[in-house]
DNA sequence: TATGAATGAGGTTTCATTCAT
DNA sequence: TATGAATGAAACCTCATTCAT
């Protein structure tokens, strides 16, 4: 500012920052899929830099610290999350196509890193940006419980249904299945979502005498 | 290993075996409580000996490194684990009311430090001992099927049920759920184990129409 | 304390913590010359492990950071020089040798590495310490300060004497010599604070016509 | 170095010449002041770039390293020291006024980086250039004496006045002094210049009994 | 004339581990 | 049975510097 005395303006060129941006995009994905596959502790920087070809000092002209990484790609996640959900919600499909549908969503992305990068690293996010991470795990609990609420409200789900726990029982279900699919092919992962879409709708005595 | 105890002869001595066996587990306690609270990378061995009010380097008397410390803890973590279910399963009880307790026993377990050890940990298992680590944990979801698997030949179940699945469902269901219980009062979890195995057992659409 | 299991009371055993404080004060002593020698930046914790003949990681069993280190040596050295001067306030001599008295320790102690600790690497120490230095600085001006004042009292110097910026102009004058006599021998300092003293009494025109 | 202008034939175009000197010159300017402000060490590149409006890999444009500008700040300030201390040796004053316009000379050239630059960087200057560096602070010196000595041959210093012991005083007094007046007004250094200058010249002992 | 992207050396620090006592 | 002192590898990060564009 002011003693800039840059002789040609192309320093914001929207050419070369998009050009920028998009390695800075390749920066995150690099670093959310070593997160996801390490955990953060585990990680290293070089785990990090050897998937984009460079050494690990060069990170940091993208990053300002592992740390600050982990935070960004778990703000991206969860806004990636979020969104998903929020445009669920506003379709109009019974409850059942709904749980369906989001059990898969949220598997496909947990499969794109999130589950290990955002709720599990929880424990290693900095005091500072807790509240906002929170504050997107909140939203993403909220949006399941409305879509709840939305079904007993029509009459779909039993007035006394508990939503919130429902919501709690839910995530802890595809959170927890991590581990089960992840060598899985990705088509794979539609059957999975629409079974554990099923136990949860109906529970395994259903069909039983 | 073997070697150890060579300069006093009578190393066998009964008295003396039976106290150093007795230290020998509160090291692994330590351990595994460590381990569960922190992960398997983020405790060091200070964590392990400050429990334990001894320095870092003492550990050492006990253990022969950090990494053989988790496997033991994950193999005794995960015979309790095994034998609980063992027990369960050699009872006669309905279907609703073993996974009822098989939930709630699981849910327990996992307070007590197995999933961040065993599950969550599984990562930093050294190559060798992963076969028996394997062997372990398939043995808990083998004992689950059969669960199911008696009970769709006791006609509890629907004949095409798919106990493979289902075994993979409550235990990503129970895996799942540690974020979201960790911090209640234990006699939560009892609470917590009904309604999850509620919805397992009739899904959230029961009492619904 | 309390979880402590320790069998025998030998933590505290006087004999080994004074030789442990031993080994302590050499890593400051050790800390305080490569911080006088190069600059606090330009120190770098290999040359002051490489002078106690360990590693730069062994040194952290006794320091917690470089710049904790830094904290340490300066209030150290603060200390002494405060106490130094405290103690010749309250000798019973002319103005005259307290100045030349103060000026010789002040530059000898100079030379055990103050000036560059504490002086110039003020820049270096963190924010939260910045109070306590100052206080030791200031005391040590204040001590100056009141020797002067003294003196005006007792009718040694003019009643208008300004002894702050007579302080300020001595300090200057031995801080600024750092350079000029730390490769002399030590008997040498005795005569360049002699001739300081002389110029700082009397004046360079003294004895001139 | 030599073929860097290779590509255009007329590279000794006058005017080209002088706005690449007249650049040079701002990124010497700009060195200089973040190495008084820093000092060398702590000075980055990015610092200077910074100043500059550019970007750090730029500044090799006009400089070789980091070093060279330390070195050139250095030498540029020190020929302005003596050239400013020649001038005054060659006027027509006396001692007293000498010493004071030489002191203040000294403490706002100091202001303007120097003593940070080249006093308290030497550390920093690479064994190559130290004999030309040395010589320029030996010049000064030397012109002080000079000027200590025609007073004594003009009768205005006492026949064995110690030319050279005085110069250390009076360089001791000013480069010690820095801390104690960079953060004060311009206007105040002449004040400040003049008191340092009466104690030189009189001592603190003048006008008392 | 300057940018953007990267290098690579070096710095501070952590920590599992060892070993004499 | 444990301590105290140290090792050494590896981690994160900084920064002067280079070079194609």
């Amino acid at each position: 500012m002011g003693g800039k005395a840059s002789t040609n303006g192309n320093l914001g060129s929207p050419y070369k920052a998009k050009k920028r941006d998009r390695r800075r995009d390749q920066v995150m994905e690099a670093a959310a899929a070593v997160f996801a596959e390490k955990g953060y502790h585990e990680a290293t920087t070089k785990d990090i830099a050897d998937r984009l070809g460079i050494l690990p000092g060069s990170l940091y002209y993208y990053i300002d610290s592992k740390e600050a990484a982990l935070v960004e790609v778990c703000r991206r996640h969860g806004r990636v999350f979020n969104a998903n959900l929020r445009e669920l919600l506003a379709r109009d499909l019974p409850i059942a196509d709904k749980v369906r549908e989001g059990i898969a969503l949220h598997l496909r992305n947990n499969r794109l890193d999130l589950v290990y990068s955002f709720a599990f690293s929880r424990r290693a996010l900095p005091d500072a940006v807790l509240p906002e991470m929170k504050a997107l795990s909140r939203e993403y609990q909220r949006l399941w419980e409305q879509i709840f609420r939305r079904a007993v409200a029509a009459g779909e789900l039993a007035p006394d249904f508990d939503s919130h726990v429902a919501t709690m029982a839910l995530l802890a279900l595809c959170n927890g299945a991590i581990d089960w699919y992840e060598k899985k092919p990705e088509t794979e992962i539609g059957r999975i979502a629409d079974k554990f879409a099923r136990y949860f709708l109906h529970g395994i005595l259903a069909g039983a005498r």
